[in-house]
DNA sequence: AGGTGGATCTCGCAC
DNA sequence: GTGCGAGGTCCACCT
């Protein structure tokens, strides 16, 4: 049984499940499905072991944000603890930033003659993706998704675009949406704010040295 | 060691982990810090487990979005194989939606002769959480954070008040942002836009009869 | 089946 | 410390 109080209040029932304590103090609890933890505590929780009235309690406190949770055993089948040993580090690729990085590698795959100046540029607003200037030297604003660009892009587009028109007291700042995919909606909002779009193609490839595949799979 | 190839492609070498493999298919591999999974395969995968030279070989296959995951095992600890029996649902409050229902009951906290006609009213640039009519008739748009407000919450209310404004023609619209904590730039900017806002304080109640307390922790 | 948006999001990074 | 945005986000809900 597990009850939380902290940002949100929960109660779960009885039920069997899978509890995992962590060397960083994060606590999970797992029921028989789903990829997510029905109840957790993050990282840096301190966790309290106890018998009461027969029953194993697991008690863990957390601070900024104070949050506690309490799990009541009833029955337990398997315990096991160990010190895992792991100092591997994920390799991925595919992420937004790899994308950023293509266009900047060769970016007449948006336009030709355009030409980036800036990574990530700071704006009042928030942060630009990529700028530069197309083949007219009009400013141009790139924000870029890997993968499915929806509404709140579209409102980070438009107020990059008003924040460097204001900036540079230019008439003319263009803004370009860049996703592997882009929904009819968000095509039409783009239009309405004369906003342009690519889809382009996205290529995920590992570090060459890191290479290795999934031979035969 | 994982492989995985799909949304991402990613590898992580060499260590010792906590994999579970769930009877929805869905697959994590837990390294022995963060709440985070390192890998895993969504829910509706299929597992299929080989022997490979020696090492145990763990394959998850998923389709839509298609993705496939490896693990090669060099060691193996511990395994325990079990069916879990859990028909408890989580009970949990505090949600967004709760303080939208909140303020539908008692639309007075924000103020008096506010009429809410309206939840999740869409417009072209997303859905309106409440909206409604103040004392004098003023169409008023809230949106509802269920914690600290942000600036982009700020963008969002701004382009709902303006695609009010162009669907009745009315020429004023208010627009307020409701919050249990909103930040000092956030009420600036704010006020730039003529916007107002509201600091509620957030009852997080569960339902009575399954109210249960966290005694004495 | 695809889009939309919330989440006890988590987590990293920049200021 | 805090704000901000990405994520293989996950996940429920709605069209």
């Amino acid at each position: 049984m597990v009850d939380f109080h902290g940002r949100a209040k929960s109660l779960l029932d009885w039920g069997e499940r899978i509890i995992l304590v962590k060397q960083d103090g994060s606590v999970l609890v797992h029921q028989p499905v789903m990829r997510e933890p029905v109840n957790w505590q993050p990282s840096g929780s301190l966790t309290e072991f106890q018998l009461k009235e027969d029953h194993l309690v697991v008690k863990s406190r957390h601070t900024k944000p104070p949050e506690k949770m309490k799990i009541v055993f009833r029955n337990i089948k398997s315990v096991m603890v160990t010190s895992l040993v792991d100092r591997a580090a994920l390799v991925i690729a595919g992420m937004e930033t790899d994308v950023v990085n293509q266009i900047i590698e060769n970016p007449a795959v948006i336009e030709e003659g355009l030409r980036i100046t800036k990574k990530e540029k700071h704006v009042k607003s928030g942060s630009i993706d990529l700028f530069g200037y197309d083949k007219n030297h009009t400013p141009v604003i790139i924000e870029v998704k890997r993968t499915i660009a929806n509404i709140s892009a579209v409102h980070q587009l438009r107020m990059y675009v008003s924040d460097v028109k204001k900036d540079v007291k230019e008439a003319k700042v263009r803004g370009i949406l860049c996703a592997p995919h882009i929904p009819d909606m968000v095509k039409k909002l783009l239009e309405d704010y004369q906003l342009e779009w690519r889809e382009v193609e996205r290529r995920v490839v590992l570090p060459d040295d890191k290479q290795r595949t999934l031979k035969e799979f």
